[in-house]
Parts: structure tokens; C-alpha cells; sequence
RNA sequence: UGGGGCGUCGUCUAAGGGUAGGACAUCAGACUUUGACUCUGAGUAUCGUGGUUCGAAUCCACGCGCCCCAGCCA
């Protein structure tokens, strides 16, 4: 649609190399991980960055792991990086390698620098070597073990490769330069002792090359032309240079370009594992984990994973992307590709008054307006129907378009339906609408032309197949996870206290029947919903999907702007939504948003039961009476600061117009008002006043 | 008081002496049997100060800001 991409600053390199026939017209890239944890969004920038510069150059691209440190590495790992590559679509054809099968030939150069003179085994412990290494603006000081005589060390370093001395008790070091600015030339660790079991070599070798001495190494003996890494590594060029200088081999070019940074999340392999160690997710595979693994089960498709790539560019400039490029990625993807299927997550029932008893139609819808070729199906329509929830209002503003009593609007490939009555229950919750629909209108156009503003989607109720359907948000509710809370006393892992408390929300849906059959992986749109795919629990009679990513929603958008004035009159904010928190972190608290005080419903309530909610013990289970007839049922996480017991006739605040959510498989209709935190939680209390009694 | 790197709309990213362009986001509108998609329009940017030049985001000088480096991790 525009012109064509101008080249990014690699690419560039690459044409100018090719220009001068630099590598004899070559292009090999390669992409070298550590096998010690899963791939993540960021490796799919350097994954895709690297296959593609060798595709479209015509050139060779190898996945090689750089297993040299055998404490950490695992061939689980190893396992997953090389499937999650081949997913993404890096062609490394029969080109998989190891850098441990170049110990041997590593050990050899080593032997030579130590011949030369350039290299030397130090008895300096850990410590020592720190204090001797000097600072970042002083000066080193030489080792006392740097002059020994070549023949010494050439006997020593045999002795370490044998096994005869403990692990940290030596090193093989770079005769290069004490006094260097740059502190990676300061007489450099070539090898370590580490007696670990490889898992690939075993128990073959008990001494361990370094990442500075080994990866140009490695690179060397692929041939690679263009050694690209990220931006931290630029100080290590002149020693990767100064190795492959002084050996005399095969001396690829270093590359470094700027990893990728991604707002609302966090993509270090630290963090990430500490995720999954401690369960705050489900796995690496859990849908809401920026991984490979964890996007592909969520419904991203590689294609948009390389759109996205290629997106944001190369350069070297330290930015972080607008986790909406990536949900744009995919939604642009999966709005060409996916089928459209209709499903309700939150039903409502509607009883067509009219319709004629026990008849049954089917309706013709499209599969994809996108798409002519994906044809149409045919969906049953029926007496009883479900709708959204939220597609109904009983009391709406002018701007909303959907039903209404009185109001008419479409359902999607079928009638005009008007709502003519609401049904409650004692609680005063609607339980059903009574509409009746209009014979003339089959197929959603009216034989008299008159317009309906709305357009909404329905599944028939007694063809309608029940299905979990898990909304997935993001992990982190905070833009830079974390950042906020760095400089407060006694939190450790800052990050933990950003995430989204709303990141899953299981809903019991219903799905129209043609989704009955699909298997893990289908991909679909729910319309107006947003983009599913049937997750790897589903099971026949018994479906799971997951939200990939929801449509935009110009609806919810203006909602949402329509309160913040209220109260934030500078809302000059940038891009992303702020979602600034209330003080509570604990349990529901967290899920309202300090600019939506003003609309929030506040009334007294008593207590009258209170339990304990399994598997989760911040949680309770509380029944609470508001005046309305029936209690409701109020999970709150105040478990660490009461008992059960404690609260029974206790009065309380309780937030009552919030949206139903679903804790543990509990549905909680409403919040109670708590301030402080963890266990010095306090309730606020209402006073003796009766319950449903308005609070201000 | 060390060494290395980077500064262009809100966010990414082009332009490498000659009209500061695009994408995402935002706002306004059109279209709509998805408040989606699509389309139209709008606003907003060259870190600062000097200098060279007819002309500087681009070249020079001096500042300023941010990132990385003191693992026997990668």
C-alpha cells in the first residue's frame, strides 16, 4: 500500500558487504541460544531478524546452541527452543549445532594462545580476581600468576582439563590488558573448572569455555558472516575481535542491534522463570507469558509474531514497543484468516414471545466478510436464544446501540427482535428479556426499510453448546512491571506487585453448535467479541477456549473516556491507559481503577456466613445481606486478616454495581470496602445503619 | 575522574546538505448485518547552544540527557 520498507541499518551492512563481495557474496546468520529456558518475544526478534536477513540475501541461516555452561542447561530446553524456531519459520535446515561439539577445537586454540604466550592459568579465587580487576574508573593490577612461563601453563591447563584441581580454584585467563578502559579486555576468563554433567557431553570435560571465548569461535568455524547480537554485547566486540586476531582464523563481523522492550510485561529470563517456578502462571505454555510457547497457545500466529518483527524495526536505539503493536499484529492477521463464529460469553436469556412453539429455522451467515471464499454456514435460530449480557441495558444513554426495553435491534443473520418486557428475581437481577421478533425482517433486513442501530450476536438455546471460555488480559497491569515500587523497603521482586489480578477471568459461555468438533489450535473470530482458539484442555463435550486478543471497541472506549474527566481533569496521559490502583492490593480491590470512584455504588451490608475458599488462602467466601431479598455471595481477599468466623453480623461496605467476577469458580457480586494491606487490613464500617443503606 | 553506545511526533521508525515521510496511538468524520474491518481528514517531532552553508535532523564544536560494562553467566 505504501512504498516499499527502506532497509534498516543491517541490512544495509549486508548490501554493502554483498556490493564489495566482502564474504565472497555470502550471507550466513545464525541464531545462538542458551538452552536454559524458553524462547520469548524478544528471541523472536533476533530469530526473525536473522532468518530473514538469510533468506532474502540468499543466504544460509544455522540455529546453533551455545550450551557452555552445563549448570544451567537442559535439553528440555533445547527441545523447545529448536521447535519453537522451526514455528516461527527459522529455516535452519540441517544446519543445528552445539558449540559443546567444539570443545575439542576450542581446547587446541587454547593451547596455542598458551604457547604463544597469550594466555595463562591463574590460582586467583573469584574474589580475588574482583579485587584485582579494579574498578570502573581505576586501573587493574596484574595477576601474580600472569608471567608464569608458557611451558608452566601449558602443564597447568593440561592438569585443569584432567580434572586434578577443584572447581574455582583456577582459570584459564587472556594475557590482554590490566589497565583497559574497557573492562572486558582486563585479562579476560577463557576457561572455568565446572564439574556438572553436560547434557550433552556428559562427564567428558570438567573445564568450561567462556562466553567471550568461545562465541567467536563458534561463529568462526560456521562460517557465519554477520555475527548479530544485542547492544550489551558491544563491549565485548574488541575482545571477540582480539581472539579471532590472535589465532589467525576465520573472523566474522559483530553486529549488535537493540533487543526488544515491551511495555506491560517482562521478558527477563529471571523473572519469567520465576513466574512459573512460583505458579503465578500456569507454565511456560500459560497464554498470558510473553514465550513463544505461552503466545502460541494463545492464539498468535507466527505470521504475526514476523509481521510484528518486521514491524518495529532494527536499529540501536533503546526503545520499548507499544504492547498494542503486537495485539494489532495479530488481530490484522487473524481478521484475514479467521473464520467468524458466533459465541456468548456472559449469557442472557431471551424468550422470543412470538415465535411459533418448538419451530426451528436456520439461518444463513457469512463465514468470513473478509473472505468470500470461506462461504457461509448455516446457524439454528430459535424461541429461546441467548444474548450478551452486556449487549442490554435497562436504562441506557443515548449513545448506546443495543437492546433496550422498548428498543429494537438485530440479531446478526437473523430478525429484528424488540424487547418488550424484563424479567428479575428476587434479587433484582434480570434473569430474562421477553422480546418478539419481526417475521418480515429474515435474514436482518426489514421488508419496510426502517434501520436498527444495532447489530448484536445470539446463539439458540437449546442448540447452543456450553463452553469455558478464558479471557485473557495482560499479565501486568502496570506499564513497566515493577518501576514504581524498586526503592521500597523489604519487596523483593517489585514486579510481582504490578500484576493484573484480572489477567484470566473464566467465563461459562455458550457457543453456537458448529463449534462443537474443534480441535486444539482452530482459530476463530467470535464476532464482536474478538479472536479464539480452542486451547489444549479442550475436550470432546467438554470445550476451552482462549481469548487471543479482543476486537477493538469503540464502545468501551468512549465509556471509558466518559469517566475519566470526572476525576482526573489532566488526563494528558500518555498512550497507554495509567491504571493507576486503589490503595488495596488485596484480592478484587485491585480491579478498580482510582478514576472510576465517582461512579461506584457504595451500601451497607451484614454479614451473615462467612467461609474459607479452597486453594486460595487470601480468599473468603462471604454471603452478604444489602437489603435486596436475597444475599449475595461476595469473595473477598481478606482471609489473612480475618476469620470467617470474625465477620458473621459484622456490618460492612460493600461496592454493589460491579461487573460479576468469577474467583476460584466462585462468582463475587460485589466488593467489600477494606483499607490498609496483607494483614493489616481493616474493614470499613458503615455504621449501625440497616442493610442497603446507601453509603457516601 | 574510565570505556562503549544512543538521542526525530505520545510510541516506534524513515529522510545521510534541498518540502521532516510512514506505522501504531489520539481526535473528528464516512461506511457498516461485527460500535470490527475499510476509507477520509486533523493535530503533534529533529535534546540544547553556537558554528559552517544560499540552505543543517543531516557536517563541525561545546554542552545536556538516557542506556550498557567491575560473573569463573550468556
Amino acid at each position: 500500500m505504501s512504498e516499499p520498507r527502506s532497509l534498516h541499518f543491517i541490512e544495509e551492512i549486508v548490501e554493502a558487504d554483498k556490493a564489495s563481495n566482502k564474504w565472497g557474496g555470502r550471507v550466513h546468520t545464525r541464531f545462538p541460544p542458551e538452552p536454559n529456558g524458553y524462547l520469548h518475544i524478544g528471541h523472536a526478534k533476533s530469530i526473525v531478524l536473522n532468518s530473514t536477513l538469510a533468506r532474502r540475501y540468499g543466504g544460509k541461516f544455522n540455529l546453533r546452541f551455545d550450551d557452555t555452561n552445563p549448570a544451567k542447561e537442559e535439553q528440555e530446553y533445547v527441545d523447545s527452543i529448536i521447535d519453537d524456531v522451526k514455528w516461527l519459520g527459522g529455516d535452519f535446515e540441517d544446519r543445528l549445532f552445539y558449540a559443546s561439539d567444539y570443545f575439542g577445537r576450542m581446547y587446541e586454540w587454547a593451547e596455542a594462545l598458551v604457547q604463544k604466550g597469550k594466555a595463562y592459568v591463574c590460582d586467583l579465587n573469584a574474589e580475588q580476581m574482583r579485587e584485582y580487576r579494579g574498578t570502573l574508573t581505576e586501573p587493574g593490577k596484574n595477576s601474580p600468576f600472569r608471567d608464569r612461563s608458557p611451558a608452566e601453563n601449558l602443564d597447568l591447563f593440561r592438569r585443569m582439563k584432567q580434572g586434578e584441581f577443584a572447581p574455582g580454584s583456577k582459570t584459564l585467563r587472556a594475557k590482554i590488558d590490566m589497565a583497559s578502559g574497557n573492562i572486558n579486555l582486563r585479562d579476560p576468563v577463557m576457561y572455568r573448572i565446572v564439574k556438572e554433567h553436560h547434557h550433552r557431553q556428559g562427564d567428558a570435560w570438567c573445564i568450561y569455555p567462556s562466553y567471550d571465548w568461545a562465541h567467536g569461535l563458534e561463529d568462526s568455524l560456521e562460517q557465519i558472516t554477520h555475527s548479530i547480537c544485542t547492544l550489551e554485547f558491544e563491549n565485548h566486540r574488541p575482545l571477540y575481535d582480539w581472539f579471532l586476531k590472535e589465532l589467525g582464523i576465520y573472523h566474522p563481523q559483530q553486529i549488535e542491534f537493540a533487543k526488544l522492550q515491551l511495555n506491560y510485561t517482562v521478558l527477563s529470563k529471571r523473572n519469567l522463570l520465576f513466574l512459573v517456578k512460583e505458579k503465578y502462571v500456569s507454565g511456560w505454555d500459560d497464554p498470558r507469558m510473553p514465550t513463544i510457547r505461552g503466545m502460541r497457545r494463545r492464539g498468535y500466529t507466527s505470521e504475526a509474531l514476523r509481521a510484528f518483527c518486521e514491524d518495529i524495526g532494527v536499529t540501536k536505539n533503546d526503545t520499548v514497543i507499544d504492547i498494542l503493536r503486537l495485539e494489532n499484529a495479530v488481530r490484522d492477521h487473524l481478521n484475514a484468516t479467521a473464520p467468524r463464529r458466533m459465541a456468548v460469553v456472559s449469557p442472557l436469556k431471551v424468550v422470543v414471545t412470538n415465535w411459533p412453539a418448538g419451530q426451528v429455522e436456520h439461518v444463513e451467515v457469512q463465514n468470513n466478510p473478509e473472505d468470500e471464499k470461506a462461504g457461509v454456514r448455516q446457524v439454528p435460530f430459535s424461541g429461546e436464544l441467548f444474548i450478551e449480557r452486556d449487549d442490554f441495558m435497562e436504562d441506557p444513554p443515548k449513545k448506546f446501540f443495543r437492546l433496550a426495553p422498548g428498543r429494537e435491534v438485530r440479531l446478526r443473520g437473523a430478525y429484528f427482535i424488540k424487547c418488550e418486557s424484563v424479567v428479575k428475581d428476587a434479587s433484582g437481577a434480570i434473569t430474562e428479556l421477553r422480546c418478539t421478533y419481526d417475521p418480515a425482517t429474515k435474514g436482518g433486513n426489514a421488508a419496510d426499510g426502517r434501520k436498527v442501530k444495532g447489530t448484536i450476536h445470539w446463539v439458540s438455546a437449546a442448540h447452543a453448546v456450553d463452553a469455558e471460555i478464558r479471557l485473557f488480559d495482560r499479565l501486568f497491569s502496570a506499564e513497566f512491571p515493577g518501576k514504581a515500587h524498586e526503592d521500597k523497603p523489604g519487596v523483593e521482586r517489585p514486579f510481582l506487585l504490578d500484576l493484573n489480578p484480572t489477567s484470566l477471568e473464566v467465563a461459562k459461555g455458550k457457543v453456537e453448535p458448529a463449534l462443537a468438533g474443534e480441535k486444539e489450535g482452530a482459530r476463530f473470530q467470535f464476532e464482536r467479541l474478538g479472536y479464539f482458539c480452542v486451547d489444549k484442555d479442550s475436550k470432546p463435550g467438554a470445550l476451552v477456549f482462549n481469548r487471543t486478543v479482543a476486537l477493538k471497541d469503540a464502545w468501551a472506549k468512549e465509556q471509558a473516556a466518559d469517566e475519566k474527566p470526572a476525576a482526573a481533569p489532566k488526563a494528558a496521559a500518555p498512550a497507554a491507559p495509567p491504571a493507576k490502583k486503589a490503595e488495596a492490593p488485596a484480592g478484587p480491590a485491585a480491579e478498580i481503577e482510582f478514576t472510576d470512584f465517582t461512579k461506584i455504588a457504595l451500601k451497607a451490608g451484614k454479614v451473615l456466613a462467612a467461609e474459607k475458599v479452597e486453594k486460595a488462602d487470601k480468599l473468603l467466601k462471604l454471603s452478604v445481606d444489602l437489603g435486596e431479598g436475597a444475599p449475595r455471595t461476595i469473595v473477598s481477599g481478606i482471609a489473612e486478616a480475618f476469620a470467617p468466623e470474625s465477620l458473621v453480623g459484622r456490618n460492612v461496605v460493600v461496592v454493589t454495581n460491579l461487573k460479576p467476577r468469577a474467583l476460584k469458580g466462585i462468582e463475587s457480586r460485589g466488593m467489600i470496602l477494606a483499607s490498609g494491606s496483607g494483614k493489616g487490613l481493616s474493614l470499613i464500617n458503615p455504621g449501625d445503619v440497616p442493610p442497603g443503606t446507601d453509603v457516601k
